[in-house]
DNA sequence: ACTTAGATGGTCAAATTAGTCAATATCTTT
DNA sequence: AAAGATATTGACTAATTTGACCATCTAAGT
């Protein structure tokens, strides 16, 4: 029942990203950086969600990825399925072929349960909530403003 | 987020002896034949129980295994818990230190919450209450009654 | 036109994990 | 003593995860 790092490196990349949003696009460097991921595994981590329309990308010189839409409307959900897959805890939640037991299965009714309260979660969050915690966490850390995503 | 095969097989091998439950212990081998699982893969999974106590287990001619305590005191969780390690969705909700960041981390909130409603779920669903389900499945499926959990 | 910065997309490799199989030891009933 | 069962350990294979590297394409600035 883990999460892997790419999900966790997702989310803390775009959460960067929302962070330090303003017109000009970031490089995916900078990101890296600044989350402590592998500047390589990180290109890997970002092409669905380009592809996806999460973010956007602008190649060359003074290049980089943006967030394509406004932190608010980026659920949590929505990025770690497009990097991780399902987010269903076993295969027979989605697909109930996957299971020749599924009909009489009761373990699954537990699973579709369980499925169903992690989405509940990941779906009321959006990067804009997180950037809010963000803030006021900062600002009890540290009166003077911090906005590094660190 | 996946639950591996091993909280699967662990989860409906309990939920067998649950239903087969008599005065004799039951072989190994008629759970693993039942549900489908491989034997030698099953001892692995049944060790960490029977060393927890939630089953016993008994040698020799007419050995086999047993549930320890009655259905209705044996949770999900603990089941799940004692074959798949921590069933915290990222590490650095158990401990705090496997994450420099832990403190600022606001991602790391969202997965605290996530780790409680999961835990939630599977505190409140006792093997009473799945076999519970399954006879009345069975009854739906099939009004001959039939207690073989397959 | 040239240079530079940066995404794209692909390959490769190391490390870890999942799942399976087998051999042997040890215990218990008959 | 024999037979039936779990206990323990180790080895093996395959898949997945994580990460490194690079050649190529694209855009910006000079």
């Amino acid at each position: 029942m883990k999460l892997s790092t790419r999900g966790r490196y997702a989310a803390r990349a775009l959460l960067d990203l929302a962070c330090h949003q303003g017109t000009a696009p970031i490089p995916l460097k900078d990101v890296a950086r600044r989350q402590g991921i592998s500047l390589y595994y990180l290109e890997h981590i970002v092409m669905p969600l380009a592809a996806a329309g999460v973010v956007r990308s602008s190649r060359g010189a003074s290049g980089g990825i943006q967030l394509a839409r406004p932190p608010q409307e980026i659920r949590l959900s929505e990025i770690l399925r497009l990097v991780e897959g399902s987010l269903a805890p076993v295969d027979c939640v989605a697909d109930p072929a996957r299971c020749p037991r599924a009909e009489l299965c009761v373990a699954r009714e537990v699973w579709l349960e369980l499925d169903r309260v992690i989405n509940a979660v990941l779906d009321s969050t959006t990067l804009h909530d997180l950037v809010k915690r963000q803030e006021r966490k900062a600002q009890i850390e540290d009166p003077a403003v911090r906005k590094d995503g660190a």
